[in-house]
RNA sequence: UGCCCGAUGGUGUAAUGGUAGCACAAACGACUCUGACUCGUUUUGUCUAGGUUCGAGUCCUAGUCGGGCAGCCA
């Protein structure tokens, strides 16, 4: 198939191609539906993360390689679990998450609106458009199942007509014990040839609230011996007595998902409903609810694909409220969480996030990929766009023995290296300055250039200098170095081009300022935490790590938008939440990659 | 002892009956005022057994292994 190119991200992987997508081309070529129309069905009871990152890409990816829409859909059919609170933190995520990517996908409705009666080929018909949420209307809102109660309702009372649904009075144990086992037939309700007219009574009856809680339902007439479970006379409506979040106390009946998720789709025109493997076996009912109802344009069809699940996070809703629970992190927003928020407070930028959800493909195999690809996926945005600053982390002291006190010497630094018109800052060299304590070694390693005793390194943007002397402590350990710089090595010096092994970064002690800077790690010790039920015991002490480092002074002004490099150490960028401008606080995104850390030999 | 889905290097993914490729990871090397980036080289793969075919990762049969399904959750 021939897929546009990524416009909104040159230079990025070219558009994927998989298995739905060639169905979808398919359909395409034949011009089986008016317009490629996809959605995201979140349930609003827990915050997006990584995993729903994969299912957005693919939702909102295919409506976009095809002029399509991909609406974004409240799934809140189950008053007891769902609030309103999680909405618009959806509704923002997804927005993030697209942004600069598939913003002129993303599908919206009027506020309030209801699928529209019509009439199609003779047929009476219900159908909602989506309005593109970026077209600047005001008064937009994303879909949501239970604005479709009313039509549902009627769907429901036709399929009575038709015979294709009953209300049955089991509860819900002999329910169960009715259904059988994968292994063995079901046996049908006795409740299974009621008329029409009664199966209409007591529907009304169930929706008129004189019923209990669970004391009736409303089920499809299926096949109780069928060997998919789901075909067993599945139930479409149950009754609670619950206040919803959008429809108040109206209803006291409420559509379980099986009936209410296809019926969303075909009510919204979507022509391709895709979703993870669990729900293959659903797939059946899918189409059988809507041929049921002999209903008047193309039938939307689903299509499963595998979760994506990396190593070393948790991507189960259950389990996240458990990390956030018992404290194992700070909240939902954690930089730590696999959250979009989490990632976002973090400083992933979200074309990075697309790129590991699109890299890691659309297959029907079940895999876990490793998080290194996410990673690598973060630097890959990162590196060319990252500011380059000087910033010391755990800085040891540094005197220049032979540069006067109180004299600066300014040196020019590199903004944008990866850039083809490269800008610059100055920096002040001083006589007492800050270096990294990683990055001197009285007893080097094998293959150590960095600093020590006697040894020579280059300060970046600034001169090679000769460590003399080492001052510790009573208790033995250092304090300070006091080296020779060689002012000859600066830039326009007559030795600049004199060649020493290490390069090392470095803040003048005087006019670097400090700031807690945020060293984030896996949060897991082990590949696959979610393997063990006892996760917690799994937790990397060492994930968070707050040191006071010291930056150079141009780091006061930074905004939470811009990302930086600190160099030799990672991408970092102010937390969104915590810091203020009397405060900074740096969050690392990620580490730059370290051959050095494990090179062999090395203690 | 039911039905459904799946299986390609360490990991993920491509090859649509015709040279098993790409990415990540790993190892080595080049370059380097970031032990980063970039570049080069290398290691490692079609679950098993039959069959169809000139030719099978791909098609067929059987098996093995893994996953899903018995919520009035989604």
């Amino acid at each position: 198939m021939t897929v546009e190119p990524n416009a909104a991200a040159p230079g990025a992987a070219p558009a994927p191609s998989d298995f739905i997508r060639d169905i979808v081309a398919q359909h395409v070529a034949e011009k089986r539906y008016p317009k490629i129309v996809t959605r995201f069905p979140p349930e609003p009871n827990g915050y997006l993360h990584l995993g729903h990152a994969k299912a957005i890409c693919i939702n909102f990816g295919i409506a976009r390689e095809n002029g399509g829409t991909c609406n974004l859909r409240m799934d809140d059919t189950n008053p007891a679990k769902e609030e309103i609170e999680y909405v618009d933190a959806i509704i923002d995520d997804v927005k993030w998450l697209i942004s600069g990517w598939a913003d002129h996908q993303l599908g919206f409705k009027r506020k309030g609106a209801a699928p529209a009666a019509q009439t199609v080929d003779g047929k009476a018909d219900y159908y909602l458009a989506a309005v593109p949420a970026e077209a600047g209307e005001p008064n937009l809102e994303p879909f949501f199942a239970s604005h479709y109660f009313d039509q549902l309702h009627d769907y429901a009372v036709e399929l009575i007509k038709r015979g294709r649904a009953y209300v049955c009075d089991l509860s819900p144990k002999d329910t169960d014990e009715y259904r059988g086992a994968p292994d063995r037939p079901g046996k049908d309700s006795p409740f299974r040839h009621r008329t029409v007219a009664e199966n209409l009574d007591l529907f009304a009856r169930m929706r008129a609230g004189e019923y209990l809680d669970a004391a009736r339902s409303l089920r499809a007439k299926i096949d109780m011996a069928s060997p998919n479970m789901w075909l067993r006379d599945p139930l479409l409506y149950r009754i609670r007595h619950t206040a919803h979040h959008q429809t108040g106390d109206k209803w006291c009946i409420y559509p379980l998902y099986d009936y209410a998720h296809c019926l969303s789709d075909y009510l919204e025109g979507v022509s391709h409903s895709l979703c993870s493997l669990e729900f293959t076996d659903h797939r059946p009912l899918y189409d059988w609810i809507l041929e049921a109802l002999g209903l008047a344009r193309p039938l939307p069809h689903q299509y499963e694909f595998s979760k994506l699940r990396p190593t070393y996070v948790l991507v189960s809703k259950r389990r996240l409220i458990q990390l956030v629970n018992e404290h194992a992190v700070d909240g939902w927003d954690d930089p730590r969480m696999p959250t979009l928020r989490g990632l976002r407070r973090r400083g992933v930028p979200a074309s990075a996030v697309r790129r590991f959800a699109i890299g890691a493909g659309v297959t029907k195999f079940i895999s876990t990929t490793d998080l290194a690809v996410f990673e690598h996926a973060i630097r890959e945005e990162l590196n060319p766009v990252a500011q380059r600053r000087l910033a010391v982390l755990r800085p040891i002291k540094l005197v220049l023995t032979n540069l006067p006190a109180g004299e600066k010497f300014e040196c020019t630094a590199t903004n944008d290296p990866q850039s083809e018109t490269p800008t610059t800052r100055p920096i002040q060299l001083t006589r007492e300055i800050f270096i990294e304590s990683d990055d001197f070694a009285e007893v080097p390693p094998p293959k150590y250039f960095r600093l020590k005793p006697g040894g020579e390194v280059r300060l970046k943007y600034a001169c090679i200098i000769k460590c003399d002397e080492v001052v510790k402590d009573a208790a033995g350990h250092v304090t300070e170095l006091r080296c020779t710089a060689d002012l000859t090595t600066r830039a326009g010096g007559p030795n600049v081009d004199r060649k020493v092994k290490g390069t090392i970064h470095w803040v003048s002690a005087t006019e670097s300022i400090p700031a807690e800077v945020r060293l984030y790690d896996r949060l897991f010790l082990v590949p696959e935490p979610g393997l063990d039920d006892n996760f917690l015991q799994h937790i990397n002490p060492h994930s968070l790590e707050t040191v006071t480092a010291r930056l150079e002074p141009s780091l006061a002004s930074a905004t939470s938008e811009q990302r930086f490099q600190f160099e030799r150490l990672g991408y970092f960028s102010l937390d969104s939440k915590d810091a203020s401008p009397g405060r900074l606080v740096f969050n690392r995104t990620i580490s730059l990659k370290d051959t050095w850390a494990k090179a062999p030999g090395k203690p």
